[in-house]
DNA sequence: AATAACCGTTGATAAATATCAACGGTTTCC
DNA sequence: GGAAACCGTTGATATTTATCAACGGTTATT
């Protein structure tokens, strides 16, 4: 179970990962199963944990006044789910984060992780590159989302991220680029010819 | 002027700056001044610098296939502009960066960045602190922009950012926030009753 | 002091996207 | 094995937003 995390490290870090870092590393995750549909975050909740995704599809959202879902993030294996607004701040989250397909993770506290960052270098190498790459990705979607319209940013994101067109049906990808399932249907149509 | 940037530093750390700290930061960090409309990175350059503004105003924005600008971001005083994407990842930037206003910065390059990191722990912290924020602000900008009408985004945004609101024109905020000027302007004009 | 650039506004119109309703094909669940 | 939930599609229509053009006031440039 935790040999995908190992795994996960070495393509992130350079530093070695010692015999006693995994099993600081064992002892401190600890594994947990979804159902699909199960919560992993409620709304107004405070989100302490995070979770690395070993197997399985989640997905993150808020639900506006009218009771609609907006995809804020989806996630699969080698992703991590959590709010860090939430567990950051110490405020209650604004989202739900729950298990699209039945979900094996591997799960730590906010606390747990930045200790292990501190001692296992690889685990602070891996966390800073993720962080990096998030934050990049987030301004590449920011990016797209306000320079341009609805059938060039599914272009793109089909382009960069076919796994997700392939794992998610159709509306949630609607939903995670701001339009609705009619719109991409009818885009999806179109680009048919 | 190296001063606003140990104010910055206090306020985002627990750690101590020892003399020494200040020593080093004074001779890594290079004062740069930037007249109005004068670029700090352009479109296809590789992005090495990261510059702190003590005072001024800048924008980062890409260009469109008809030669639109879009807002990606919009920094003053207290703010590091560069493009992450171009830096970590050593590829040419998408973006443009210049002044809106005459700009004092304090610059440094990638790698001296991550150096300081490493050898003062308090500067480590204190871009922790700023990485957390920027992704969560982004976050944040992500989840208004796939959830809100227009009008609803203009008064999120006025709400949470009323700095940038007095110090720029209506047509750069209406591009930051992915709508036209005359769009936001009508929506300026609806919101008066 | 004159001229040009910039900025916000308004009106008329076009284009993009949302909404609402309905349908048929799967898949899921008891 | 049948009912219910889920999913994508399509049509008709409404709403939102963009585009284009023009104007007057302000600010910057020379």
């Amino acid at each position: 179970m935790h040999e995908a995390l190992f795994t996960y490290i070495h393509q992130h870090a350079t530093l070695p990962l010692t015999a006693e870092h995994k099993a600081l590393i064992e002892a401190t995750f600890q594994p947990k199963r979804l159902r699909k549909k199960q919560y992993f975050l409620q709304e107004g909740d405070i989100g302490k944990q995070a979770g690395f995704i070993v197997k399985g599809a989640m997905r993150q959202y808020s639900v506006d006044d009218k009771g609609v879902e907006h995809i804020v993030n989806l996630f699969i294996e080698n992703w991590w789910a959590s709010d860090r607004e939430s567990a950051t701040m110490h405020t209650p989250s604004r989202y739900n984060i729950d298990a699209w397909e039945d979900t094996d993770l591997l799960v730590v506290t906010r606390a747990e992780m930045l200790e292990l960052m501190e001692k296992i270098p690889a685990f602070g190498q891996t966390t800073r590159v993720m962080d990096e790459r998030n934050f990049i990705a987030s301004q590449r979607r920011l990016n797209s989302t306000i320079s341009n319209a609805a059938e060039k940013r599914y272009e793109e994101f089909a382009e960069n991220h076919p796994q997700f067109i392939e794992r998610f049906p159709q509306h949630l990808i609607a939903s995670f680029l701001g339009i609705t399932k009619e719109t991409l249907s009818r885009i999806r149509k179109q680009a048919m010819r």
